[in-house]
DNA sequence: GATATTATGTATCGTTCGATACATAACTAT
DNA sequence: ATAGTTATGTATCGAACGATACATAATATC
């Protein structure tokens, strides 16, 4: 299921890694938002044409949201991650401390791609902002589902709200992330979180 | 000073009303921020054609950078107030109460302006972005001044660093904006204050 | 009333945007 | 070898972008 049933090897190979491609796509993307990233900004930094683009992705948007997926499954895979820790406060702290990792690597752009890509934008962008929204809805779903099974574990205090934990939680990575898109440090981050993890309840 | 001195009213007059103008052009860049608000956006939200809005404004940058000023006078206003608070706890308190009101404020857009305008965009509105990273900074450091006072005045305990907190407390702000640019309610950001007021040293 | 000055509305300007047409190149299958 | 298929590079396309030239209208000054 991972190869397309078909045809196989027939007609000319592409000349180019779409892997690497859809990295680079992504870098651009990261660095530029939706918005800011141009076919011309993309197809430089992919190092292919543009009817190689759009013959191997589809159009901007798609290629967009092939990129969103591989930030998923790349840079932020951290939160899969965390949501196993064994605690809920450490399923938080894991999920700070990854932001913070995520924010400070000095490889990748700065700033969070969901968060920064296309929080206000033009008509034609509506749908990709949307589907951030929806992706930042989604992760703060799975803390909330998360910490209420940690609750019926007795995991948290029975005054405790995991919906409220959740959204808190949140509230603070996406803080971090705009912090992280000006000139925010990783200990100036870490400090904000130790803060942040005082409110936790006991 | 209020006043420019010179010709005063020589030539035909203006057909329009500046300031309404601008705060009809402020609206158009809180909903889709600089690089998604065109020129026809902004022209036909203002209600006046393009060489007026150049005339009067010089260009699509400058345009912003006034409406910036015009939404530190008027809807964020409450930041100064909150400043003035007897405590550091009523400061933190006051501005993340006087934010969520922005935030789901329905005669106004979703979101922050200062957030959301140009976290990430292309080469052309850099400046644009380090602008508005600058202004986030300048609200930290204001309130970092605040708690550093607050310390001296003996409002803070001797753990607790100003510094710290006010980075902490401006995180959640920005989360809360990215929140709000999404589909947070009023009652829920209201929980996340106080989640967050948890954290408060006492 | 004549002149100077400023604003307005129309009609663009040159550039860049996202997206393609088309001819050619490189491969598989028969 | 030939046909069939896919990718590549060049050279654009029409639309939208930000920004203006220019003729006209409306005011103050003289």
């Amino acid at each position: 299921m991972k190869q397309k049933t078909g045809p196989a090897n027939i007609g000319r190979p592409r000349a180019f890694d779409v892997d690497l491609a859809l990295d680079r796509a992504l870098h651009v993307f990261w660095r530029k938002g939706y918005e800011g990233a141009s076919l011309s900004d993309l197809t430089k930094a992919m190092r292919i044409n543009r009817p190689s683009l759009y013959a191997a992705f589809g159009n901007k948007e798609a290629l967009f949201r092939k990129a969103l997926d591989r930030y998923a499954k790349g840079p932020t895979a951290y939160f899969d991650e965390a949501l196993n820790a064994p605690t809920a406060q450490a399923v938080a702290e894991g999920f700070l401390r990854g932001t913070i990792g995520l924010l400070t690597n000095p490889r990748t752009p700065q700033g969070c791609l969901i968060v920064q890509s296309a929080l206000a934008c033009g008509d034609a962008a509506d749908s990709i902002r949307k589907e951030l929204a929806s992706r930042r809805d989604a992760g703060e779903a799975a803390l909330r589902r998360r910490f209420q099974r940690a609750k019926r574990e007795g995991d948290l205090p029975s005054n405790a709200d995991p919906a409220d934990l959740a959204r808190y939680i949140t509230t603070v990575v996406h803080g971090m992330a705009v912090q992280g898109a000006g000139s925010a440090t990783r200990p100036q981050l870490l400090r904000v979180m130790k803060t942040a993890l005082q409110a936790w309840p006991t």
